[in-house]
DNA sequence: ATGAGATAGTTGCAATGGCAATCAAATTTT
DNA sequence: AAAATTTGATTGCCATTGCAACTATCTCAT
C-alpha cells in the first residue's frame, strides 16, 4: 500500500506453506489409498461418512453439501454417482417436497465399514502417528481456531 | 481388520476435521480475494511467485510443478493462461534443449507485487491473527511433521 | 388466498486438472 | 555409436466442480 508489502516472517511462511503440503500430500495418500482397496474416492467416502451420521442413515442434500465442503451442484452430482453404483438411494422428504434425502444402502453401510478401516489407518500412518499427543493437541486447536465456529454438523 | 475399526478419537477426529476445515476455507477466501482484486487466481499466483523466487525470476517447468502441488499437465496449461494474459513469458533452455522456462515479464512482477500485498493480508487475517505465536509455532511445526521433507524448492 | 420473495435441488456450461500417450532430447548400456 | 532407457514437457481425453440459471415448493405479508 503505501508501503512495501509488510512480508509473512518465518513462522508465519512456514505455518502458511506448510498447511497446503500437508494437506497436500495428506489428502492425495488417503484418496489413492481408499480407490486402491476400495475403489471410492475419498469425496465419495466423505459422503457416505456424513450420510450414516444421518438418522437411519440418511441426509438432506443441503446438510451434506455443507458437511462435505463441497458445493450444491457438486454434491448433486457426486450422490448421482453413488445411487449408480448402488451405495446411495435417494428419497423424496414428505414435509418438504423440495428436499431430498441421501440414504445409505445395505451395500452402502457395508463399503463404509470396509472404507473407514483403511482411511482411519491412512489417517494414523499418514498424519497421527507423525506427533506427539501434546503436538497433536495443538494441531487440533490451532486448526479449530482457524477454521472458525465449523463444529456442529447440521 | 478382525475387530470392528479402531476409530478415531476425538482429538484425532478434531485434527482432522480441521484440517479439512481450516484448509478448505483460507484457499478459498484467499482465492477470491485475489480474484476479486487482481484478477488472478491462488494456483496462478502460487506460479508467480515460486517463478519470482527463481534465478531471474524464472524457474524450471518442473520445478514449478512441483513447488506448486499441481502435476505437470496442469503446470502447462496454467503457464500457458499467464502467457496467454502477459504475466509469463516461455524461454527454451539452452543446456538442456527438452527444459523450458517460465519466465516473469515486467507486467508479472508488478502483478506479483500488487497481489503480495493482498495475499499476505488475507493470510495474515484468516489465518495469523486467530493465533498467538505460541499456537502459530505450534502449528507450523506440527504441519511440517505430517508434510514431512518438503522444505527446499528446487 | 394471492403475490413476492426465499429456499431446495438440479442442470447447462465452462474452467480446471490428472492420467496416459506422445514427442524430443539426454543418458546409459552394450 | 546404435539401441534402450530415462527425463522434460505437452496434448488428448475425461472426470470433477462451481456459477448462474432454472424449476418447484415453501413462507410471509398483505
Amino acid at each position: 500500500m503505501g508501503m512495501g508489502t509488510n512480508w509473512l516472517n518465518d513462522v508465519e511462511m512456514r505455518a502458511w506453506r506448510s498447511m497446503l503440503s500437508a494437506h497436500s500430500q495428506l489428502y492425495n495418500q488417503l484418496d489413492e489409498e481408499l480407490v486402491k482397496a476400495h475403489g471410492i474416492t475419498f469425496a465419495e467416502y466423505e459422503v457416505l461418512v456424513h450420510t450414516s451420521e444421518g438418522q437411519g442413515g440418511s441426509v438432506r442434500m443441503a446438510s451434506l453439501a455443507e458437511a462435505t465442503l463441497v458445493s450444491r451442484s457438486g454434491l448433486t452430482r457426486r450422490v448421482q454417482h453413488l445411487v449408480a453404483v448402488g451405495l446411495l438411494e435417494r428419497r423424496r422428504c414428505k414435509e418438504d417436497k423440495r428436499g431430498t434425502f441421501a440414504v445409505l444402502t445395505p451395500l452402502g453401510w457395508e463399503k463404509l465399514r470396509a472404507a473407514a478401516a483403511t482411511h482411519v489407518r491412512g489417517v494414523r500412518e499418514h498424519m497421527i502417528s507423525k506427533l506427539s499427543r501434546v503436538e497433536l493437541e495443538a494441531l487440533a486447536d490451532a486448526l479449530e481456531k482457524v477454521a472458525g465456529q465449523n463444529s456442529g454438523l447440521g
